[in-house]
DNA sequence: AAAATCAATCGTTCATTTGCGATGAACAAA
DNA sequence: TTTGTTCATCGCAAATGAACGATTGATTTT
């Protein structure tokens, strides 16, 4: 059968909803949101104490939350403060919710 | 600096929610959920009519989702019949609630 | 029995993710 | 000024993900 296979394109809901979830697919993500969540902030030397993986590679991590939006990092020389976005927080909330309530 | 990096291992609540982010982290799939649980179930030809994309790839997709657990087949031959698993589906949003509410 | 239909799977290609050690940049303390 | 601390970034390797066309297997229809 020939199909003809056009550009997709997504709504931003399904956009923003992917990027949440993406940002939310590795399990150490996961726990350092819960992290931060708990503590409402904490410096990055408390996760990597906490979490036994590389420095670098919970570096990483934080950036994709970051990137996510999820998550902001106050410099605060030598170190940086990490907390949950709020706004965003609340956004993902909102729009999980919403996707599974229907 | 010397790190000691033992394994690092997640509780089931982490693992099941990275599960079901990581199926919800494609925009495709969610539109594809999004579709499943409006018509409460749809045979694959309605989403690849719906959907611009090869077939090979949407099956590809239906198979994450299922394997997720979001997701089931039923064999209707010659065609399949997908409905969102509601089991899932309400420990699903479960999950994602517990998780944003703390 | 042959042809058609539907969807899964195979094989390929390319991109992204994950993890690590090593290095670098910024700043504070000695 | 040198040393130490903290975190980000680089560079690499391995694994996984995404998309496609082609093929296969199951079943119906002709």
């Amino acid at each position: 059968m020939q199909r003809t296979i056009s550009e997709i394109s997504y709504t931003s809901k399904e956009e923003i909803l992917a990027k949440y979830a993406k940002a939310l697919s590795h399990p150490v993500r996961i726990r350092i949101l819960t992290f931060l969540e708990n503590q409402t902030c904490c410096f990055t030397g408390q996760l990597t104490d906490e979490i036994p993986m590389a420095q670098s590679t919970i570096s990483q991590h934080l950036k994709e939350l970051k990137e996510a939006g999820l998550i902001q990092g106050d410099v605060m020389p030598p170190r940086v403060k990490y907390c949950v976005n709020q706004k965003a927080w609340l956004e993902a909330k909102k729009i999980f919710s919403d996707f599974f309530e229907k």
